[in-house]
DNA sequence: TAGATTGTTAATCGATTAACAATC
DNA sequence: TAGATTGTTAATCGATTAACAATC
């Protein structure tokens, strides 16, 4: 029952969505067993914190065998809510908010586009997929009328906070910040930040700070 | 002298990330000095948490005014590698290859797109912004011949670690994986995952099991 | 059975927060 | 000066790893 005594760490979670993808491929391949060492090998992990991280979602293995492959999947799919259908909007119609909405595992995982927003008149009636851009000021109208729960900010930095308070407003649970600027919200409304250019920073450190050291021979 | 010390963990280094964008921001609008509390409360974190994290760039503040916010930007520029010029190769020419290949911030922050790949023949040959769409099997001498140092993954998940695995054997020094595979490397060449799918999941998750809360009030 | 792998406890490690003297 | 905010130490907290008895 550890699940329902205390909320799971967010360091968790990031780790549970890497073992329902691996468990997704060891699905399509039929395997029906895993165990820790293989999951924690394949992940970059130590066997450990597989173990750990599994007593968090309350599913368990057997002695000598692992871990069932197909119960695995099921449990962090529902665990994640990777098996409900999350209306979505998308808010900002440039190259990343159009590629957003029409990237297909989004719809396939769950995550339905059910609207797409902009203010710039050239986007606004143009189509993405089968969706016609609308402008802003119809965002929290559509909110409310389509039930989105999911909001994925696409736009200009300096707009960000603005667009995010604005659907918070109309009430959407969830947020996903794909700018560079820190969206605040109450603590009622989730967000979780995905910083691409950040992330390129993080690489450019990671790569500099290694360039001392000696070339090493590869993985392991 | 921390800095030399020590390696900086990654939790500290995504939020000198921020601690950058916030003072990018600052200098736009010509503010001159920061305090630690104002950066812990527009970003989400403590003021004690900031003042660590400065600690490990060996950045100092002085008593009763703060950080100087010019000096930070430019300390943390250098740190996180923002002001070199990163060749950076895009494999991938799906709807978030192209959006990435012309996702203006990149190449304004540091990240020039040298090159852009697939192996759909359909693809290969169209034009992402100036750039032709080469067959995978260039990639290996384009990543040579364009000192390409950075390589962006926005392939099927099928095809991650065969893209990797011929980007590293190709002598590139990071990579930025956009699919939600793990990729496995040699300790010598870095990666950073961005996992968008996941990343709503975890956004999902939130939400869930936030749910049986009772609402609160705004931000405090 | 013997051996492998789990569940779980304890030890370690590291990161965050609190507190406060130093100081501008 | 008095007050604010730093740099830094110590305390707390949490996450990871190690170890091993239980068990399949």
């Amino acid at each position: 029952m550890a699940s329902r005594r205390k909320t799971v760490p967010r360091a968790v979670i990031g780790r549970l969505t890497k073992y329902l993808t691996y468990a997704q491929d060891l699905c399509e391949q039929k395997v029906e067993w895993v165990s820790s060492a293989e999951l924690a090998e394949a992940l970059g992990l130590t066997s450990s914190t597989v173990r750990q991280d599994l007593l968090h979602v309350d599913f368990y293995g057997i002695a000598k065998r692992g871990y069932r492959v197909d119960g695995l999947r099921q449990v962090l799919t529902r665990f994640l809510g990777a098996d409900a259908a999350w209306n979505t909007v998308v808010v900002g119609a440039g190259n990343l908010g159009k590629a957003l909405a029409r990237h297909g595992e989004f719809a396939r995982r769950g995550f339905r586009i059910v609207g797409i927003f902009d203010n710039d008149p050239r986007k606004v009636g143009s189509h993405v997929n089968n969706l016609r851009v609308e402008p802003i000021r119809d965002l929290p109208g559509s909110i409310v009328s389509k039930k989105a729960e999911v909001g994925i900010i696409a736009v200009p930095a300096t707009s960000t906070q603005a667009v995010a308070d604005l659907m918070i407003l109309s009430g959407i649970k969830g947020l996903l910040n794909l700018t560079l600027t820190h969206v605040l919200a109450p603590r009622g409304v989730k967000v979780v930040e995905v910083r691409l250019t950040a992330s390129l920073w993080e690489l450019a450190h990671l790569i500099k700070s290694d360039a001392g050291r000696a070339a090493r021979p590869a993985r392991g």
